[in-house]
DNA sequence: TGTACATCAGTGAACGCGCGTTCACTGATGTAC
DNA sequence: TGTACATCAGTGAACGCGCGTTCACTGATGTAC
């Protein structure tokens, strides 16, 4: 697990000394991350994160205006996280394909990545994808994409238009495809992470996968 | 809204003037049902629902081992909702088309109550199928089945033996597939109802639900 | 180059909140005689 | 049919927990002169 490529490395303990502590901001972002990483976003609190960095627990305000802040920002470098695991994956399509080809491994690549992330990293997914709070909208301050430049959402939507504009789909389905092969995939990953299916389909996640990006290529 | 026939009634306000309740199991089911239907499963608590029934909090532990009890009872009760909405679903279908076509619209119909279900009560929606955190393993002690006597995933497994033995889905890709559908359903209700579609595709969810279900059809 | 001083990152203590849960109790009920 | 009594549903008070957040503060830093 710990040599995932998307896995966001944990910071040092931060042996503290000074009375300053020199990236207050950064180490609450880090231990930020590692709650959610094994708690999800309910696990995000300022208390324990301050705890953490080894600080009281007001300082946090010098550095985040609230709790919601501070999992806004974890929650952009959650889909960060799970931009880059959608590339690691996207990088293994061969390019040699042709068109149409690659066009479908691409869309493959890209539910194929997600569901890993989901089943890797559990906590950041839920953070990313499944704030059951209805948390305010994404604020432009805090990145959310991947190396690539793109986030999550984007990458979808970037491989259901190479889809079309590899001849696989008409254009005429085109408007609102990316939400439902999103949708079957973001069902799977919650049912089987989160929800009732854990047992009996945790074992078999990876087929039942596939079977699943079988179903959306040929349903889109 | 309060119309729809899956909505379990709520009970009146039970104005106690006896030292015993009379019923008071009853009502904490039904303060914690109301609980859930607002505020979804985290909203849950032994003490509200103490609150709602005119009681001392503790009193509850005569008829709950433990908040988690109640929960369970309500989580019971909402898959028993959600059954209802996907048997209303199931009523409209036209007994009299041929088997492949019949078989097909009941699968239809399965998953559109499912979906109508979450939309139109979000809170059971999430405490039914949406628990995060690692509930133990639902226990016989509370019924999940609607009217018909079978509980949500029971119905939407009879749709998809239908489907086979209507001669609609090879038997070989039989195993597991009632697995893709729920989760290609389950996606769009958990995007758009609790999370980060709901702005964008809320006022469409229809629409996508038909489209999701055409795709779920063609892609089994 | 040395010193006064403003800045502002982190401290310590405390607040109020709601939660689950335990304790010893009280008083209405219904059964045994 | 009337009465003693066991049962057990609900009470009142309290516990410890962790949370977000506010207050007045202190002391290291770096800049202006």
């Amino acid at each position: 697990m710990s040599t995932l490529p998307f896995m966001p490395t944990p910071s040092a303990p931060a042996a503290r000394k000074t009375y300053r502590h020199g990236d207050l901001r950064r180490a609450l972002l880090e231990a930020g991350i590692a709650l959610a990483r094994d708690g999800g976003p309910a696990a995000v609190t300022l208390r324990e994160a301050t705890r953490r960095a080894g600080v009281a627990p007001n300082a946090a305000y010098r550095h985040f205006a609230s709790q919601q802040a501070l999992l806004l920002a974890v929650r952009a470098s959650a889909l960060q996280a799970g931009a880059r695991a959608m590339e690691a994956e996207l990088a293994t399509v061969p390019p040699e394909l042709p068109p149409p080809d690659h066009a479908r491994a691409r869309l493959r690549a890209v539910g194929t990545g997600y569901l890993r992330f989901a089943k890797a990293e559990t906590g950041l997914f839920r953070t990313a994808f499944a704030l059951s709070d209805k948390l305010i909208q994404a604020t432009p301050e805090w990145p959310t994409a991947g190396p690539g430049g793109r986030n999550p959402y984007e990458l979808l939507c970037d491989a259901v238009d190479a889809l079309v504009q590899a001849g696989v789909m008409p254009a005429a389905k085109r408007p609102g495809a990316e939400i439902l092969a999103w949708s079957a995939v973001h069902g799977l990953a919650m049912l089987v992470v989160d929800g009732p299916l854990a047992a009996p389909v945790g074992p078999h996640f990876e087929m039942f996968g596939q079977r699943l990006l079988d179903m959306v290529e040929k349903g889109l």
